[in-house]
DNA sequence: AATTAAGTGGGGAGAAGTGGGTATATCCAT
DNA sequence: ATGGATATACCCACTTCTCCCCACTTAATT
């Protein structure tokens, strides 16, 4: 399960290191593709398998989410992390989530999540102030 | 069950001790994350899990649901125990909780709190000036 | 007073992140 | 097809950070 923040940069050569803590999970080779929000999703390459299965026979719903389905399945890139556990980033990607030369690394469950860092914060301040109440939130889950 | 109040320190490598009396039920691998009026959470692995399988649960669709399990996810951090019973705290989280060297260790129930030191002060003291509201809400709750 | 346990501080080996050089492959224009 | 430019892959080097170990201080216990 991934979990953690890291802050990384892109070099040059517009590569990005996976979180060391992550490369067992993740494998070698890796898909990755636009995810919500502006940022990129990276998936070990079973569970873009899996993923994707699912996506391609999803029943036409919502147009919305069937064109954002569209972009996600048409965006996948694999990649493979070289030796020091970094992968190269396609321009059109690195284009789409408005990645500059700082990058922030999110853990969510299943994969890992590739923010430009400003937008990254951005979007984590606001979230702090929306789910301030964190408690409430926990409530729902039942777990007090 | 973790109880009680410890106060400790953050060293110049952002470590802090766990309290000795909770090292056992802790156990040497733990989670730590953000937690409400900003102090962090620190988990059992084993909480952590049931925790975090709730989270996994929750649909993803609904963009506040989704910023409220990045917040979690990604501001969980799992870290070992070292050889004195202390744990590393991530940049991010150190500043998130605001926590500048002194720091007030906090158990509770299933899990432990870590506070800065002067935050701890301000929120006890407020606690205890609507102290009198509280045992009013636990008459209410049958408890005495 | 001596011994033990807990909290704190710091040195050093190794790992992780970052940057860059070079060779090979790919593409475009000549 | 050929030459040049661009891009990718692989390798190595440097810097920083993390983790492990040891040592000192204080407090509690015998």
């Amino acid at each position: 399960m991934f979990i953690g923040e890291y802050q990384h940069t892109i070099d040059l050569k517009k590569r990005v290191a996976m979180p060391s803590k992550c490369r067992v999970e993740l494998g070698k080779k890796v898909v990755i593709t636009r995810g919500m929000d502006k940022c990129l999703f990276v998936y070990p390459m079973k569970t873009w398998e899996k993923l994707a299965e699912k996506l391609g026979s999803l029943p036409v719903g919502e147009s919305g989410t069937r064109s954002f389905i569209r972009l996600m399945l048409a965006g996948a890139a694999d990649v493979d992390l070289d030796k020091q556990g970094r992968i190269l980033i396609p321009d059109y990607l690195k284009e789409y989530a408005g990645l500059k030369k700082d990058v922030t690394v999110a853990g969510l469950f299943d994969r890992l999540e590739v923010w430009d860092k400003s937008k990254w914060n951005v979007y984590k301040n606001k979230a702090e102030k929306s789910s301030d109440d964190i408690a409430e939130q926990l409530g729902k889950l039942g777990v007090y």
